[in-house]
DNA sequence: TAAGATAATGATAATCATTCCCATTTTAGC
DNA sequence: GCTAAAATGGGAATGATTATCATTATCTTA
């Protein structure tokens, strides 16, 4: 994984206590997950806080680097901590998603980050078409 | 590109006339656009459909493997012809994209489509961080 | 070609993730 | 502590997308 503190847009201030408590249970999670979710299990866990923050939480947590997220094909945002360098096989038919053992992009994003002025902090890739069982069922 | 038509999981039927107003509305555009905009083009050219048979028109392209989409940061999907191999460097501040002027995969995905049950159509690949303005203003 | 079956369409209502608003609370600087 | 700025919560508003269902076009087959 490469590192991504050289370059935040915003100041190295401390995360408030409610943005610390989005992020810890988003590390905590193994998977993506959306706002609600995360929303619905911090509650859960005990945390009070409101659904706005947890949105205004996880925006700011992707200007600091600390966080990425996704949009699945029904419209939903899923977040993960930016480590996970983690891409998918969806399909156009069923929706599944299945999670690809590597990065095709590994070597290729240093490259980038120096040809562009443009700051990366992390990249989405995704490959769409029609899984083994959705070929085989007809319509 | 890549020849998809080998792949289909529709069967080659023609498409409806309403279907085909709706590719080539594509076709005649250069940039990804939202189904919300393509309805709006589709009635200023004379077109006669409602909003839900863009959607559906988009729904069945996908799968004809004739259309792909990506989601901007803000949630809207944007459609274009299966042809265009373009993908963006999206700033999380303002939202702006700007184009790639090449594809970093383009060798990688007849591997990829090898090594797994899963038939790929089109894949999206996008670059998230800060765009040189917004790294020099405060805030 | 006509009747019935099937698929497509349009208008509108319903969904639902996300954002907006604004009053209240917390934090930071002094 | 005092004051200004930032963060927060809850509920309303937004807006893209989907669901519904009655109507219309297309296909099948006698
Ligand atoms: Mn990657
Ligand atoms: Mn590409
Ligand atoms: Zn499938
Ligand atoms: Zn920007």
């Amino acid at each position: 994984m490469l590192d991504h503190s050289f370059h935040s847009p915003l100041p190295p201030t401390r995360l408030t206590t409610k943005q610390q408590a989005v992020l810890t249970q988003l590390e905590r999670l193994q998977e993506a997950v959306s706002a609600q979710r995360l929303y619905a299990e911090l509650r859960q866990h005990g945390e009070s806080l409101g659904l706005a923050t947890v949105y205004r939480s996880l925006d700011l947590l992707k200007l600091k680097g600390l966080v990425q997220s996704r949009t699945t094909t029904d419209g939903e945002a899923l977040y993960s901590p930016i480590q996970q360098d983690q891409h998918y096989l969806t399909c156009l038919q069923c929706g599944s998603s299945v999670p690809l053992d590597f990065c095709p992009l590994q070597a290729m994003e240093n490259q980038l980050r120096r040809s562009q002025a443009f700051t990366i902090y992390y990249h989405t890739l995704e490959f769409f078409g029609v899984c083994e069982p959705c070929t085989h069922q007809a319509q």
